[in-house]
DNA sequence: ATGTCC
Protein backbone atom coordinates (compact mmCIF):
# COMPACT_ATOMS: atom_id res chain seq x y z
CA UNK A 1 0.00 0.00 0.00
CA UNK A 2 1.37 3.22 -0.95
CA UNK A 3 1.34 6.52 0.74
CA UNK A 4 -0.99 8.82 -1.90
CA UNK A 5 -4.78 7.94 -1.15
CA UNK A 6 -6.28 6.56 -4.52
CA UNK A 7 -9.55 4.99 -5.69
CA UNK A 8 -8.35 1.85 -5.85
CA UNK A 9 -7.84 2.23 -1.84
CA UNK A 10 -12.10 2.48 -1.86
CA UNK A 11 -12.66 -0.05 -4.48
CA UNK A 12 -10.69 -2.55 -2.06
CA UNK A 13 -12.60 -1.24 1.36
CA UNK A 14 -15.81 -2.28 -0.85
CA UNK A 15 -16.92 1.00 -2.30
CA UNK A 16 -19.16 0.88 -5.24
CA UNK A 17 -17.18 1.66 -8.75
CA UNK A 18 -19.57 4.61 -9.25
CA UNK A 19 -19.27 8.57 -8.57
CA UNK A 20 -18.77 7.48 -4.87
CA UNK A 21 -14.96 7.01 -5.45
CA UNK A 22 -15.18 10.92 -6.94
CA UNK A 23 -16.95 11.87 -3.75
CA UNK A 24 -14.91 10.41 -1.27
CA UNK A 25 -11.61 11.28 -3.22
CA UNK A 26 -13.02 14.88 -3.91
CA UNK A 27 -13.84 15.19 0.25
CA UNK A 28 -10.65 13.84 1.37
CA UNK A 29 -8.44 15.80 -1.19
CA UNK A 30 -10.19 18.93 0.03
CA UNK A 31 -10.62 18.22 4.03
CA UNK A 32 -8.32 15.70 5.19
CA UNK A 33 -5.24 15.98 2.89
CA UNK A 34 -2.31 16.42 5.32
CA UNK A 35 -3.76 13.44 7.56
CA UNK A 36 -2.81 9.33 8.03
CA UNK A 37 -3.76 6.90 4.87
CA UNK A 38 -4.95 4.80 7.24
CA UNK A 39 -7.07 6.66 9.84
CA UNK A 40 -9.00 8.14 6.80
CA UNK A 41 -9.23 4.60 5.51
CA UNK A 42 -10.64 3.26 8.73
CA UNK A 43 -13.28 5.70 8.94
CA UNK A 44 -14.48 5.30 5.22
CA UNK A 45 -15.11 1.97 6.08
CA UNK A 46 -17.58 3.18 9.16
CA UNK A 47 -18.89 5.23 6.90
CA UNK A 48 -19.54 2.04 4.29
CA UNK A 49 -20.77 -0.35 7.09
CA UNK A 50 -23.10 2.57 8.13
CA UNK A 51 -23.69 5.37 5.80
CA UNK A 52 -27.66 6.49 7.65
CA UNK A 53 -25.18 7.69 10.89
CA UNK A 54 -23.15 10.00 8.57
CA UNK A 55 -26.16 11.96 6.64
CA UNK A 56 -25.02 15.84 7.39
CA UNK A 57 -21.74 15.13 8.67
CA UNK A 58 -19.77 17.83 7.34
CA UNK A 59 -16.99 16.15 5.50
CA UNK A 60 -18.41 12.35 5.44
CA UNK A 61 -22.35 12.96 4.89
CA UNK A 62 -21.53 13.73 1.30
CA UNK A 63 -19.54 10.56 0.75
CA UNK A 64 -22.56 8.53 2.44
CA UNK A 65 -25.61 10.46 0.43
CA UNK A 66 -23.70 9.00 -2.50
CA UNK A 67 -23.72 5.60 -0.99
CA UNK A 68 -26.94 5.63 -0.01
CA UNK A 69 -28.18 7.83 -3.51
CA UNK A 70 -25.84 7.35 -5.95
CA UNK A 71 -26.51 10.31 -8.73
CA UNK A 72 -25.75 10.25 -12.05
CA UNK A 73 -23.97 13.68 -13.25
CA UNK A 74 -25.77 14.29 -16.84
CA UNK A 75 -25.43 17.02 -19.02
CA UNK A 76 -28.75 19.29 -17.98
CA UNK A 77 -30.44 20.61 -21.08
CA UNK A 78 -32.46 23.38 -21.44
CA UNK A 79 -36.35 23.94 -21.71
CA UNK A 80 -37.48 24.76 -25.44
CA UNK A 81 -40.06 27.41 -24.05
CA UNK A 82 -39.20 30.15 -21.24
CA UNK A 83 -40.97 30.22 -17.99
CA UNK A 84 -43.42 33.05 -17.61
CA UNK A 85 -41.48 36.39 -16.45
CA UNK A 86 -42.15 40.66 -16.54
CA UNK A 87 -39.92 43.23 -17.15
CA UNK A 88 -40.12 46.39 -15.35
CA UNK A 89 -38.48 49.35 -17.67
CA UNK A 90 -37.68 47.31 -20.81
CA UNK A 91 -36.31 50.53 -22.60
CA UNK A 92 -33.79 51.38 -19.70
CA UNK A 93 -32.22 47.74 -19.93
CA UNK A 94 -29.78 46.67 -22.32
CA UNK A 95 -30.75 43.18 -24.45
CA UNK A 96 -27.91 41.17 -23.04
CA UNK A 97 -29.40 41.45 -19.50
CA UNK A 98 -32.82 40.60 -21.55
CA UNK A 99 -31.10 37.52 -22.71
CA UNK A 100 -29.07 36.47 -19.50
CA UNK A 101 -32.76 35.94 -18.20
CA UNK A 102 -34.38 34.29 -21.06
CA UNK A 103 -31.80 31.84 -20.69
CA UNK A 104 -32.08 31.67 -17.20
CA UNK A 105 -35.97 31.06 -17.74
CA UNK A 106 -35.22 27.97 -19.72
CA UNK A 107 -33.97 26.25 -16.84
CA UNK A 108 -36.03 22.87 -15.92
CA UNK A 109 -35.75 24.63 -12.42
CA UNK A 110 -37.03 28.09 -13.34
CA UNK A 111 -40.55 28.91 -12.25
CA UNK A 112 -40.81 32.53 -12.49
CA UNK A 113 -38.11 35.96 -13.79
CA UNK A 114 -38.21 38.98 -13.56
CA UNK A 115 -36.16 42.02 -14.43
CA UNK A 116 -36.05 45.17 -11.95
CA UNK A 117 -35.68 48.64 -14.43
CA UNK A 118 -31.52 48.65 -13.09
CA UNK A 119 -30.81 45.78 -14.47
CA UNK A 120 -27.56 45.16 -16.13
CA UNK A 121 -25.36 42.52 -17.68
CA UNK A 122 -23.71 39.99 -14.89
CA UNK A 123 -21.74 36.51 -14.43
CA UNK A 124 -25.11 33.80 -14.27
CA UNK A 125 -28.34 35.83 -13.88
CA UNK A 126 -28.13 39.87 -14.77
CA UNK A 127 -28.06 41.88 -11.83
CA UNK A 128 -31.25 43.04 -11.14
CA UNK A 129 -32.61 39.53 -12.20
CA UNK A 130 -35.09 38.09 -9.95
CA UNK A 131 -35.84 34.22 -10.67
CA UNK A 132 -37.77 31.90 -8.36
CA UNK A 133 -37.25 27.90 -8.94
CA UNK A 134 -37.84 24.81 -7.94
CA UNK A 135 -35.86 23.45 -4.67
CA UNK A 136 -32.61 24.42 -6.60
CA UNK A 137 -30.19 27.40 -5.37
CA UNK A 138 -27.98 29.04 -7.79
CA UNK A 139 -25.07 30.11 -6.15
CA UNK A 140 -24.46 32.73 -9.41
CA UNK A 141 -27.85 33.39 -8.63
CA UNK A 142 -27.00 35.06 -5.57
CA UNK A 143 -23.96 36.33 -6.59
CA UNK A 144 -20.70 36.51 -5.13
CA UNK A 145 -21.30 39.14 -2.37
CA UNK A 146 -23.56 37.25 -0.40
CA UNK A 147 -26.22 39.20 1.14
CA UNK A 148 -24.85 42.44 -0.25
CA UNK A 149 -27.03 44.61 1.49
CA UNK A 150 -28.07 48.32 2.71
CA UNK A 151 -28.68 49.79 6.06
CA UNK A 152 -29.93 53.05 7.74
CA UNK A 153 -29.61 54.51 10.68
CA UNK A 154 -31.57 57.37 11.81
CA UNK A 155 -30.96 59.91 14.81
CA UNK A 156 -33.06 62.14 16.32
CA UNK A 157 -30.82 64.99 15.33
CA UNK A 158 -32.27 67.56 12.89
CA UNK A 159 -30.95 68.13 9.83
CA UNK A 160 -28.84 71.34 10.94
CA UNK A 161 -26.94 69.48 13.33
CA UNK A 162 -24.82 68.20 10.42
CA UNK A 163 -24.16 72.94 10.04
CA UNK A 164 -20.48 73.31 11.01
CA UNK A 165 -19.40 69.85 12.11
CA UNK A 166 -18.48 68.68 8.86
CA UNK A 167 -14.99 68.02 10.04
CA UNK A 168 -15.65 66.45 12.81
CA UNK A 169 -18.04 63.78 10.98
CA UNK A 170 -15.46 63.41 8.46
CA UNK A 171 -13.42 62.07 10.95
CA UNK A 172 -15.63 59.85 12.22
CA UNK A 173 -15.75 58.51 9.03
CA UNK A 174 -11.87 58.14 8.46
CA UNK A 175 -11.31 56.74 12.16
CA UNK A 176 -14.62 54.11 12.22
CA UNK A 177 -15.16 52.55 8.80
CA UNK A 178 -12.85 50.15 6.91
CA UNK A 179 -12.08 50.41 2.90
CA UNK A 180 -10.11 48.26 0.78
CA UNK A 181 -8.90 44.71 0.77
CA UNK A 182 -6.67 44.77 3.37
CA UNK A 183 -8.21 46.95 5.99
CA UNK A 184 -9.44 45.94 9.20
CA UNK A 185 -10.64 47.37 13.06
CA UNK A 186 -7.32 47.01 15.73
CA UNK A 187 -10.18 46.46 17.80
CA UNK A 188 -11.83 43.21 17.01
CA UNK A 189 -15.61 43.57 18.07
CA UNK A 190 -16.42 39.84 19.03
CA UNK A 191 -20.27 39.19 17.60
CA UNK A 192 -22.52 36.25 19.35
CA UNK A 193 -22.26 35.07 15.67
CA UNK A 194 -18.97 33.45 15.94
CA UNK A 195 -20.44 31.04 18.69
CA UNK A 196 -22.59 29.03 15.73
CA UNK A 197 -22.02 25.66 16.12
CA UNK A 198 -22.39 25.44 12.41
CA UNK A 199 -18.13 27.10 12.25
CA UNK A 200 -17.37 23.66 13.80
CA UNK A 201 -19.66 21.03 11.42
CA UNK A 202 -19.29 22.69 8.12
CA UNK A 203 -15.37 22.12 7.29
CA UNK A 204 -15.68 25.08 4.86
CA UNK A 205 -17.42 27.67 7.33
CA UNK A 206 -14.22 26.44 9.74
CA UNK A 207 -11.71 27.31 7.86
CA UNK A 208 -12.88 31.34 7.34
CA UNK A 209 -13.76 31.76 10.62
CA UNK A 210 -10.57 33.47 11.10
CA UNK A 211 -11.05 35.51 8.09
CA UNK A 212 -14.44 36.38 9.28
CA UNK A 213 -13.96 37.65 12.73
CA UNK A 214 -10.63 39.94 11.25
CA UNK A 215 -13.22 41.57 8.80
CA UNK A 216 -16.19 42.21 10.99
CA UNK A 217 -17.48 45.62 10.22
CA UNK A 218 -15.38 46.99 7.32
CA UNK A 219 -16.84 47.89 4.48
CA UNK A 220 -14.75 46.41 1.37
CA UNK A 221 -14.52 48.20 -1.77
CA UNK A 222 -16.49 48.42 -5.23
CA UNK A 223 -19.92 50.69 -4.93
CA UNK A 224 -19.93 50.02 -1.29
CA UNK A 225 -19.72 53.16 0.83
CA UNK A 226 -20.54 54.42 4.50
CA UNK A 227 -22.38 57.93 4.41
CA UNK A 228 -23.78 60.48 6.51
CA UNK A 229 -26.81 62.28 5.04
CA UNK A 230 -30.25 63.96 6.14
CA UNK A 231 -33.27 61.62 5.44
CA UNK A 232 -36.24 63.67 4.68
CA UNK A 233 -39.27 61.17 6.05
CA UNK A 234 -42.39 62.01 4.67
CA UNK A 235 -44.53 59.36 6.14
CA UNK A 236 -43.23 58.04 9.47
CA UNK A 237 -44.28 54.10 11.16
CA UNK A 238 -45.07 54.28 14.40
CA UNK A 239 -42.24 52.17 15.77
CA UNK A 240 -40.21 54.78 14.20
CA UNK A 241 -40.98 57.28 17.42
CA UNK A 242 -40.28 60.09 15.00
CA UNK A 243 -43.06 62.79 13.35
CA UNK A 244 -42.51 63.48 9.58
CA UNK A 245 -39.64 65.83 9.08
CA UNK A 246 -35.56 65.78 8.15
CA UNK A 247 -33.17 64.15 10.66
CA UNK A 248 -29.30 63.13 11.00
CA UNK A 249 -28.63 59.01 9.31
CA UNK A 250 -26.20 57.00 7.99
CA UNK A 251 -26.24 54.75 5.27
CA UNK A 252 -24.27 52.10 4.37
CA UNK A 253 -23.78 49.65 1.50
CA UNK A 254 -21.66 46.40 1.90
CA UNK A 255 -21.71 42.88 2.37
CA UNK A 256 -20.08 39.89 3.61
CA UNK A 257 -16.60 40.19 2.58
CA UNK A 258 -14.10 37.47 1.98
CA UNK A 259 -16.81 35.43 4.31
CA UNK A 260 -19.17 35.82 1.73
CA UNK A 261 -16.89 35.23 -1.86
CA UNK A 262 -15.29 31.96 -0.32
CA UNK A 263 -18.44 30.45 0.59
CA UNK A 264 -19.89 31.62 -3.32
CA UNK A 265 -16.60 30.55 -5.03
CA UNK A 266 -16.65 26.68 -3.10
CA UNK A 267 -20.06 26.52 -4.34
CA UNK A 268 -20.24 27.64 -7.55
CA UNK A 269 -17.32 25.17 -8.58
CA UNK A 270 -19.05 22.67 -7.16
CA UNK A 271 -22.68 23.61 -8.48
CA UNK A 272 -20.71 23.55 -12.08
CA UNK A 273 -19.03 19.78 -11.24
CA UNK A 274 -22.28 18.28 -10.59
CA UNK A 275 -24.78 20.04 -12.41
CA UNK A 276 -22.68 20.09 -15.50
CA UNK A 277 -24.81 22.70 -18.30
CA UNK A 278 -24.29 24.46 -22.29
CA UNK A 279 -21.29 26.53 -22.25
CA UNK A 280 -23.47 29.79 -22.42
CA UNK A 281 -25.06 29.25 -18.95
CA UNK A 282 -23.00 27.06 -16.92
CA UNK A 283 -22.55 29.77 -14.56
CA UNK A 284 -26.48 29.17 -13.73
CA UNK A 285 -25.34 25.75 -11.69
CA UNK A 286 -27.54 24.89 -9.67
CA UNK A 287 -27.18 22.51 -5.93
CA UNK A 288 -30.62 20.66 -5.18
CA UNK A 289 -31.48 21.53 -2.18
CA UNK A 290 -32.15 17.98 -1.44
CA UNK A 291 -28.66 17.05 -1.12
CA UNK A 292 -25.62 17.87 1.08
CA UNK A 293 -24.05 20.35 -0.77
CA UNK A 294 -27.47 22.28 -0.93
CA UNK A 295 -28.22 22.30 2.23
CA UNK A 296 -25.04 23.34 3.27
CA UNK A 297 -24.71 25.91 0.33
CA UNK A 298 -28.01 27.38 2.29
CA UNK A 299 -26.85 27.16 5.50
CA UNK A 300 -23.58 28.71 4.71
CA UNK A 301 -25.20 31.17 2.53
CA UNK A 302 -27.96 32.15 5.35
CA UNK A 303 -24.56 32.56 7.29
CA UNK A 304 -23.08 34.82 4.89
CA UNK A 305 -26.30 37.07 5.32
CA UNK A 306 -26.18 37.64 8.87
CA UNK A 307 -22.56 38.23 8.55
CA UNK A 308 -23.40 40.88 6.29
CA UNK A 309 -25.87 42.03 8.80
CA UNK A 310 -23.77 42.23 11.61
CA UNK A 311 -20.98 44.09 9.66
CA UNK A 312 -23.45 46.63 8.94
CA UNK A 313 -24.85 46.42 12.72
CA UNK A 314 -20.99 46.83 13.83
CA UNK A 315 -20.30 49.94 11.63
CA UNK A 316 -23.27 51.91 12.83
CA UNK A 317 -22.79 51.33 16.37
CA UNK A 318 -19.03 52.56 16.19
CA UNK A 319 -19.97 55.54 14.62
CA UNK A 320 -22.76 56.25 16.68
CA UNK A 321 -20.44 55.48 19.80
CA UNK A 322 -17.92 58.04 18.21
CA UNK A 323 -20.84 60.54 17.85
CA UNK A 324 -21.96 60.06 21.05
CA UNK A 325 -26.00 60.04 19.73
CA UNK A 326 -27.93 56.94 19.66
CA UNK A 327 -29.88 55.78 16.84
CA UNK A 328 -33.75 56.05 16.82
CA UNK A 329 -34.49 53.50 14.11
CA UNK A 330 -32.82 51.62 11.31
CA UNK A 331 -33.93 49.93 8.42
CA UNK A 332 -32.21 47.44 6.16
CA UNK A 333 -32.04 44.55 3.61
CA UNK A 334 -30.40 42.25 1.51
CA UNK A 335 -30.47 42.57 -2.65
CA UNK A 336 -27.92 39.76 -3.16
CA UNK A 337 -29.45 36.57 -1.62
CA UNK A 338 -32.18 33.85 -2.27
CA UNK A 339 -35.20 33.38 0.17
CA UNK A 340 -37.80 30.23 0.08
CA UNK A 341 -41.01 32.49 -0.46
CA UNK A 342 -44.64 31.61 -1.47
CA UNK A 343 -44.88 32.34 -5.28
CA UNK A 344 -48.37 32.02 -6.68
CA UNK A 345 -49.47 29.95 -3.60
CA UNK A 346 -46.43 27.82 -3.85
CA UNK A 347 -43.24 27.38 -1.97
CA UNK A 348 -40.44 28.52 -4.48
CA UNK A 349 -36.64 29.62 -4.07
CA UNK A 350 -36.49 33.54 -4.74
CA UNK A 351 -33.26 34.59 -6.29
CA UNK A 352 -32.44 38.52 -6.00
CA UNK A 353 -29.34 39.38 -7.38
CA UNK A 354 -29.42 42.99 -6.98
CA UNK A 355 -32.73 43.64 -6.63
CA UNK A 356 -34.45 45.03 -3.44
CA UNK A 357 -37.57 42.26 -1.59
CA UNK A 358 -40.75 44.09 -2.09
CA UNK A 359 -43.57 42.40 -0.43
CA UNK A 360 -46.63 43.82 1.16
CA UNK A 361 -45.26 46.10 4.03
CA UNK A 362 -41.83 45.21 3.30
CA UNK A 363 -39.23 48.65 4.14
CA UNK A 364 -36.40 48.58 1.92
CA UNK A 365 -33.61 51.05 0.75
CA UNK A 366 -33.44 51.77 -2.97
CA UNK A 367 -29.71 54.02 -3.29
CA UNK A 368 -29.26 56.54 -5.79
CA UNK A 369 -25.54 57.80 -6.32
CA UNK A 370 -23.51 60.39 -4.07
CA UNK A 371 -25.02 63.52 -5.69
CA UNK A 372 -28.47 62.22 -6.04
CA UNK A 373 -31.09 60.81 -3.37
CA UNK A 374 -31.96 57.06 -2.40
CA UNK A 375 -35.35 55.94 -1.70
CA UNK A 376 -36.92 54.59 1.81
CA UNK A 377 -39.83 52.27 0.22
CA UNK A 378 -42.40 49.93 1.55
CA UNK A 379 -43.38 46.94 -0.73
CA UNK A 380 -46.51 46.63 -2.67
CA UNK A 381 -46.19 42.73 -3.08
CA UNK A 382 -46.39 43.25 -7.19
CA UNK A 383 -46.73 39.05 -8.13
CA UNK A 384 -45.29 40.30 -11.77
CA UNK A 385 -41.72 41.40 -10.21
CA UNK A 386 -42.06 38.40 -7.46
CA UNK A 387 -42.09 40.92 -4.92
CA UNK A 388 -39.17 42.88 -5.57
CA UNK A 389 -38.03 46.41 -6.82
CA UNK A 390 -34.31 47.43 -8.37
CA UNK A 391 -31.45 47.82 -5.94
CA UNK A 392 -29.87 51.21 -6.68
CA UNK A 393 -29.87 53.52 -10.22
CA UNK A 394 -27.96 50.46 -12.35
CA UNK A 395 -25.00 51.45 -14.23
CA UNK A 396 -25.06 53.23 -17.06
CA UNK A 397 -21.13 53.06 -17.53
CA UNK A 398 -18.84 50.14 -17.24
CA UNK A 399 -16.08 50.74 -14.67
CA UNK A 400 -13.96 50.49 -17.88
CA UNK A 401 -15.31 53.31 -19.83
CA UNK A 402 -15.44 55.52 -16.76
CA UNK A 403 -11.80 55.09 -16.14
CA UNK A 404 -11.16 56.28 -19.82
CA UNK A 405 -13.12 59.07 -19.87
CA UNK A 406 -14.13 60.46 -16.57
CA UNK A 407 -10.52 62.47 -15.12
CA UNK A 408 -10.55 62.55 -11.41
CA UNK A 409 -11.14 66.88 -11.72
CA UNK A 410 -14.03 66.49 -13.37
CA UNK A 411 -15.76 64.26 -10.94
CA UNK A 412 -14.45 66.08 -7.96
CA UNK A 413 -15.99 69.07 -9.27
CA UNK A 414 -19.31 67.38 -10.13
CA UNK A 415 -19.39 66.68 -6.25
CA UNK A 416 -18.45 69.85 -5.20
CA UNK A 417 -21.22 71.05 -7.02
CA UNK A 418 -23.50 69.38 -5.43
CA UNK A 419 -22.00 70.05 -1.93
CA UNK A 420 -20.95 66.73 -1.08
CA UNK A 421 -17.79 65.79 0.99
CA UNK A 422 -16.11 62.24 -0.51
CA UNK A 423 -13.54 60.44 1.29
CA UNK A 424 -12.02 57.99 -1.35
CA UNK A 425 -14.02 57.11 -4.35
CA UNK A 426 -12.40 56.62 -7.38
CA UNK A 427 -13.43 57.91 -10.99
CA UNK A 428 -15.73 54.45 -11.59
CA UNK A 429 -17.85 55.37 -8.79
CA UNK A 430 -18.48 58.38 -10.50
CA UNK A 431 -22.13 59.68 -9.78
CA UNK A 432 -21.69 59.88 -14.07
CA UNK A 433 -21.50 56.49 -14.47
CA UNK A 434 -25.01 55.53 -12.60
CA UNK A 435 -28.78 56.09 -13.69
CA UNK A 436 -31.14 58.77 -13.21
CA UNK A 437 -32.73 57.68 -10.14
CA UNK A 438 -35.57 59.26 -10.38
CA UNK A 439 -36.47 57.99 -13.75
CA UNK A 440 -35.37 54.35 -12.51
CA UNK A 441 -38.28 54.98 -9.63
CA UNK A 442 -41.10 56.34 -12.06
CA UNK A 443 -40.49 52.77 -13.43
CA UNK A 444 -41.41 51.03 -10.56
CA UNK A 445 -44.27 52.95 -9.12
CA UNK A 446 -46.54 49.36 -9.08
CA UNK A 447 -43.32 47.69 -6.84
CA UNK A 448 -42.93 50.00 -4.19
CA UNK A 449 -44.23 53.03 -2.13
CA UNK A 450 -41.87 55.69 -1.35
CA UNK A 451 -41.83 56.85 2.61
CA UNK A 452 -38.82 59.03 2.16
CA UNK A 453 -35.50 60.05 0.83
CA UNK A 454 -32.22 60.37 2.00
CA UNK A 455 -29.57 62.75 0.63
CA UNK A 456 -25.70 62.12 1.04
CA UNK A 457 -23.72 65.11 2.73
CA UNK A 458 -20.41 62.67 3.69
CA UNK A 459 -19.32 59.97 2.12
CA UNK A 460 -16.86 57.68 2.52
CA UNK A 461 -15.42 54.62 -0.12
CA UNK A 462 -12.69 52.71 -1.24
CA UNK A 463 -9.89 54.77 -2.76
C1' DA B 1 -17.70 41.61 -5.16
C1' DT B 2 -12.91 39.11 -3.80
C1' DG B 3 -5.77 38.18 -1.13
C1' DT B 4 -9.35 39.02 -8.58
C1' DC B 5 -6.66 30.44 -9.50
C1' DC B 6 -9.68 25.22 -8.51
Amino acid sequence: MGNKISGKDFIKLGFPNNNSINIVLGQIHRYRKKENKQTILNEAKEVLLEPEKYIGHGIWGKVAEGLIKPVEIRLQQLKNTRSPFSIFGENEIDEEAKYQLYDALKLPIAVKGALMPDAHSGYGLPIGGVLATNNAVIPYGVGVDIGCRMSLSVFDLPANFLKGKSHQLVQILQDQTKFGMYETHKVKADHEIFDRTIFNEIPLLKSLKTKAYQQLGSSGGGNHFVEFGIIKLEEVKPEWNLIPGEYLAILSHSGSRGFGANIAKHYTYLATKQCPLPKHVQHLAWLDLNTHDGQEYWMAMNLAGEYAKACHDDIHRRIAKSLGKRIVFNIENHHNFAWKELVDGEERIVHRKGATPAGKGVLGIIPGSMTAPGYIVEGLGNELSINSASHGAGRKMSRAKCKSTITKSFMNAQIKDASIELIGGSVDESPFAYKDIKKVMSLQTELVKVLGTFSPKIVRMDK
